[in-house]
Order: C-alpha cells, then structure tokens, then sequence
DNA sequence: TAAAAAATTTAGACTAACCTAAAAATATAT
DNA sequence: ATATATTTTTAGGTTAGTCTAAATTTTTTA
C-alpha cells in the first residue's frame, strides 16, 4: 500500500518533532504543525499505528516505527535534494525554494530520486545546510553550534540555519551572510545579547539574539 | 480557487478528446479516459460546469470553455517540459517518463515552470513530438502526416508518434527508429498494409500497419 | 414510429481528511 | 488529595471523489 500525501507529511513532520533522541510527540504539537485540529491529528495517529509507521498508545504521544522512520527519510531525501535542483539548476534563491519542494517531495519513482541525485553530483547538503539522507536512508545530523554558544574572539564558519523562513534568509542576504561565511564574533552586548560580528573579514554587523539562535556555525 | 489535481486531468482529457476542431466530448468517454465510471464523470462535469471551466447541457456531451482551455495547456505544457527536463536532464528514456510527468505536470508554481522552460531552452518539442504550448498558452499542432498517408519512394523525417506507450516507443527503439530518422517507404504490402521501410539510409524493416497507423512523419 | 438498446443522470453509499462540541484522561496547583 | 486546568479522545458532521443500482433520456433498429 502506498502512503498518501497526508500521511507523508504527518511522518515527516513527527521525525521533525521527534528529534535526533526519538522523544515522544504530542498531539497538540502535531496539530499546530500540520495546521489541524488535535481531533483530526487523533483520526490520523490511528490510521498510521494500523500501518504500522508509528508507536501509539492513547494519550501517550507517538514516536515512529522503523518503517515509519524509513518513509519519513525518503521524503525529507527527495525534500532536499529538489532544494538543491531548484537554487543550483534552476536559479532560485534559497528563499524561494521550500514551499514547492514541499511538493515534489511527494513524486514517486525511486528511480527519480536516484537520477536527481546523480544528476546534482551527489549533494551531502541542502541550501539551508542541511544534510541529505543517502539513497541507503542513512542521516547523520552533524554538530554544528548555535551562534549564541560562540564566545567573543572566536572565529566560525556558518554551515546552516535552523529558521528556514523566507523572512530569515532575506534577513541573512541583506547582511551578507550565506553559507560558508566566515564569522567573527568581536563584541557581546551584556544587556540584550546581540552580538557584534565581522562577516568574511570584512565588515562587522550587529546581530540580534533571534537572529543568532538561529545560526548553526561550526569551529574551523 | 485553486483546481485541483482531478479537476486538471479532467480538463487535460477533455482537450485531448475534444481535439483542434473542439467536437463535444461524451461522459463514457471520459469514464474510459479517467478510469472510472460514468456516474463519477457526471459527478465531476457538474462540478467542472459551476466553475466555468466547461459547457455542458445534460446528455449533450462538454467542451472546455476558454478559461478551462487556458488550465488544460498550463497542464500540458508542464507534462511536456517535465518530460524534456526528465530525458535531456536525468537520462531517462522516452519510454519511462510518462507517468512521472502525470505527476510533475500538477506542481504548481508560475515561475517554477518558466525557470524550468529557460533551464531547458525554451524547449518546442517534447521527446515524443509533441508541441509544447509557450508560456502565452499558445498551443500550434504542427500538421504532420501519418506514415500510412506515405507512397512508395517517398523519403520522410519521424517527427512524433500517436501512440505513447512504453511498449510501442521501445518497439521502436529496437528498430532503430528515433525523432529526426529518415524514413523511406520502399515496398507496401497490398495484402495486410505491411511496408518496408528504410531506416536512415540503412537497414531496410519491415513495418506492420498498426506501427505506421502511430508514426507522425513529414516531407522534406 | 414504436420498441429495444445504449448512454447518461440520479439516488444513495463509501473513504480520506478534515471540522466542532462534548466527554474522558492526564497533569497541575492549591 | 482534591479541585482545576490542560490535553486528548470520542461523537457526530462535512466535502471531494469515488462507487453500484436504478431511473431517465437519447439513439438505433425494426
Ligand atoms: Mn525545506
Ligand atoms: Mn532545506
Ligand atoms: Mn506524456
Ligand atoms: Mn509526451
């Protein structure tokens, strides 16, 4: 049987929530990020625990199975791997790019996803630093810092964002920030936490605390 | 309103069978079209009716209005860019990009398909001859012949087939026939319409008619 | 041109994915 | 340890798209 669009999404998104420790997640949570209601989210949990994608027990929050896990990696594979097609091929910037890869995350054929892969050169990472899953399924978060965690001096090269909206990443064009700058913390106001910081060597910018929390950076 | 991915492969089936001069399409057809039954076309003809996409007078058979027509060939022109982008860019061939491309063809996204148009050239022609609408919505039939309409000693280009099925298009990957060959009619067999026909100067085959019935060619 | 056949529509149901409102279970606070 | 608040589930509905069976209209045939 094949998983629906709905139901890919729902895996996908409790992968997301569930984090790299597999914790429990609720359904209210599920409800906020799917933009339903928690009465639909339970009509949902049920149908996938039937399929066996997730681990239900009533009023306990849900965490996915192996299988479930699978489906989920595949979709968020072909997620960013049609990321990287839509900004490398295709000129998009990385602004643009994730309400319709959020579509074509969901076009069958295995042997799509494949030639896409081949045909990008094998992209480990996405234009948002994020990795890509291996044709295998396998997915190794790396350990990238939050900018916040970076003490003044310290110079970091910024390897991705945990905000991917639109908003945001304007934000870091505006300012010269893509990935792989180099940044330079020089200053940290003691009162709001913003941050003084060189970008590539060359002018410095204030950075506020929201923009900094979202910053995933990486010692050289 | 956005139409949904049904509503397009009605409108998309509606052109095909309605063809260049309009005529009106019947519900059977399109429950043979659709693979599903009559009642559920009747259903949908209604639905299709409210929105303005189609005439329909109950018994009388539909047509596209022009506002269904303007849907139906954004469909079709991204089934066929999908189809180019699948063969010229992944290296699939023209026998296995069909049904991705039922799927590819209902991503939405304007610009999606105009940056997709200019990554590909500004492509004329999909990889079974078929023209592709531009981004006006303008949709030219090139007025091809059909291999059966060709006397012996005349030498014509392939430029399309009728049929799109995997099996007849690797049929003719055995045979060694492609887009662009030269095909001259050497012999025709009066008792079953068979032909021989020389493939590009070559070898010469034998050809039955259901083959010629599905061969778009023209004069030189 | 009336009867038979074929095509089409209507009636009534089903499933997936959603909803609101109410009930039940769990968590929190006095 | 209750009472209150929060979370989750259940109950009962809706819509899109499908179905079968029956009724109706159109077409064909005799
Ligand atoms: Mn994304
Ligand atoms: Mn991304
Ligand atoms: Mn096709
Ligand atoms: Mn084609």
């Amino acid at each position: 049987m094949q998983n629906s669009f709905t139901e890919e999404n729902y895996l996908k998104i409790i992968h997301a929530l569930s984090g790299r420790d597999g914790v429990e997640v609720s359904t209210n949570a599920l409800a906020e990020s799917t933009s339903t209601r928690a009465a639909s989210v339970t009509d949902m949990l049920r149908k996938l625990a039937d399929k066996g994608l997730i681990h239900y027990k009533k009023y306990q929050g849900v965490t996915l199975t192996d299988s479930g896990e699978k489906v989920a990696i595949k979709v968020i594979r072909k997620h960013r791997l049609w990321e990287v097609f839509l900004v490398e091929k295709l000129g998009f910037g990385w602004d643009e790019v994730h309400d319709i890869a959020e579509e074509l995350e969901h076009i069958p054929s295995e042997v799509l996803v494949e030639k896409l892969d081949a045909f990008l050169g094998h992209p480990k990472f996405d234009p948002h630093g994020d990795p890509i899953p291996d044709a295998k399924g396998n997915l190794t978060e790396p350990d990238y810092l939050i900018l916040t965690d970076v003490h003044v001096g310290e110079k970091v090269l910024m390897m991705g964002v945990l905000d991917h909206a639109p908003s945001f990443l304007q934000h870091l064009d505006r300012s010269g920030i893509t990935l792989g700058s180099v940044l330079e913390v020089r200053e940290i106001n003691e009162y709001d936490k913003s941050a003084s910081v060189q970008i590539n060597g060359g002018p410095t910018l204030f950075i506020s605390l929201e923009v900094s929390k979202n910053l995933l950076v990486q010692r050289r």
